[in-house]
DNA sequence: TTAGCTGCAAATTATTTGCATTCCG
DNA sequence: CGGAATGCAAATAATTTGCAGCTAA
């Protein structure tokens, strides 16, 4: 699927729940597209929708990853620094797309996989608990960093 | 283990590391050790160790909550909804120690198993990335929540 | 027309910091 | 004594809100 089709997909979406798909909330949804697995902060892509859209305000910002949320097109991920970082919800990847965060330099990659699988099954019926999505985050060193520890 | 070793144990902790327990933190550990599972936030903690210390200032339950984090004694959690939640570390029983989300009314309910010791050895032989920690959360609905959706 | 949206500025909220003071090894 | 810790008040930083004007079905 490409851009443009998610792009109307979006819009659909939104028309279903009475919100228009302005050129400022497509500023939103682009820069995340274009920076994937970007994990950018609202302040961030404040930013970059500035250079498609100079005049837009950080506010209109806020509420369009708001809105987005609530519709689920957008993913909000806390690393615990203060600030939340946002990202496209991808139906099927996202569920599979966990994140390694180092201690070491603040970076973060991903690893993909399908993990949880099983266990969201289990959890439905140890716990009845219906499961809709998970947010699993793994913390540690990076091999950067870990060289760097071997020389102190 | 009962509290009083607990509380020992950490103290040495601090003081290898230069500093002391002092009764402000010690209320701090108290609040936690008394609400177990509870995932207070600064504010309840604050709250809370006001009734064993009624001069005790937010800013240092901020502080001693900083201190005990980076001695590995407090856990920070975040939720996304804009304030952090605190709870001890049990060293064996924390890794185990996963949160279920219910997103109709908001309770966060626990659920202990070992469900990642095989993939943490799978992410450093493929990543290369050395896992210290985790931070698993599944998000959905509690069966109170499902049958007031069933009802709708 | 009117509900939805916007930018801006002001407000709010959680958290952090500066500082004078106090405590304890 | 001197580093560590505290309470208070002020400062920050991220996010939210109020509002008057704008836009598109």
């Amino acid at each position: 699927m490409n851009k443009k089709q998610v792009m109307e997909d979006i819009r659909r979406h939104l028309e279903e729940n009475s919100s228009r798909l302005t050129p400022q909330r497509e500023a939103v949804i682009q820069v995340l597209m274009s920076h994937d697995a970007g994990h950018l902060s609202a302040e961030e892509i404040y930013l970059h929708t500035k250079k498609l859209l100079p005049e837009i305000g950080l506010a209109t910002v806020y509420r369009s990853l708001e809105l987005l949320e609530k519709l689920s097109v957008v993913y909000k991920l806390e690393y615990g620094d203060g600030q939340s970082r946002y990202e496209l919800v991808r139906s099927n990847e996202e569920h599979y797309h966990h994140h390694l965060i180092c201690q070491g330099c603040g970076a973060i990659s991903e690893f993909n996989d399908d993990l949880l699988g099983d266990i969201e099954a289990r959890i439905a019926e140890e716990a009845d608990f219906e499961v809709t999505d998970h947010c699993l985050r793994f913390f540690g060193y990076c091999s950067k960093c870990r060289s760097h520890k071997e020389d102190a």
